[in-house]
DNA sequence: CAATAGATTAGAATAATTCTAATGTAAGAA
DNA sequence: TTCTTACATTAGAATTATTCTAATCTATTG
């Protein structure tokens, strides 16, 4: 194993660089400081709040508006998804492979569920001029009574 | 063929008006308004935006904050159902059975696709406490290349 | 080491939705 | 019937989520 001489927990740091830099983001201040939040391995949902604040706990000093902004860039990028299962506030996914979602709506989770494990059948096709772009289930679960 | 001596365009009022108290819901001015415009037969999508311009054509006063108000109600009383697909604004649908949709974002539209028509296969059973309420099927579709 | 062009940020503005005080309505009492 | 009371309904005001754009920053070139 070759060292770096700097210590392990940069490393991470250089890759997401990389990642941004790959995607044509500079990798600012801003945007390192969201991206090692959001990809540091596991897979995560999150709302722009709650990002916002996650971010702010941990020192970063950056506007809301800051990170919608870079979420829906990285959404561009590739490398977020958005979920849509709540008419009031959006989600975004690290796990960007295809995938389908439970959301508990009283506790405001989304939780995985892998793509190759379902099959769905019987879709009509695509109304004329128009491509399938994405198909997305998302199964809405309550408490049990 | 039985008739009451109204004139025919308001026997669907009647039925309405018999469709709010059924649902607990007093018949006034207002949700016989929205309530025409929705229930007149063909199923609908719109957004509560989308409705209060169209009410306001047909010459009904009413403000915004009561058709969200309405729509939300007509959602619990089971009449419309809520769908998710973007982050903007919410849709609410005339068609409460079993059903899923496509949706074209670059012209912000809903067409039904018959629930009946599609199988669903391989999905994982509820997390622990918590029961399946609705499963949820769109298709995203995009402007063909 | 400027100067310039383009990317990025975040305060201000907007859009979507909800909240709550004011208003309307049904039902019972007199 | 009319008054009264309790509850349902409405809509202006407030809030929340999100976007827009002017100001700022940064990379690159002369």
């Amino acid at each position: 194993m070759r060292s770096t001489g700097s210590k392990a927990a940069s490393a991470p740091k250089l890759d997401l660089v990389a990642r941004l830099r790959g995607a044509g983001l500079r990798p600012t201040r801003q945007r390192i400081a969201l991206g090692r939040l959001l990809f540091s391995g596991i897979d995560r949902h999150v709302t722009a709040e709650a990002l916002h604040l996650e971010a702010a706990r941990t020192g970063a000093e950056l506007s809301l508006a800051t990170v919608y902004n870079t979420l829906h860039q990285f959404t561009t990028a590739g490398l977020l998804r958005q979920v849509f299962v709540d008419g009031e506030k959006s989600y975004f996914d690290t796990n960007t492979g295809d995938h389908h979602h439970f959301y508990a709506k009283d506790r405001e989770t989304l939780i995985d569920i892998p793509g190759d494990a379902v099959v769905i059948d019987g879709l009509p096709k695509a109304p004329a001029g128009m491509d399938i772009e994405r198909v997305e289930v998302v199964v809405r679960l309550k408490p049990k009574a």
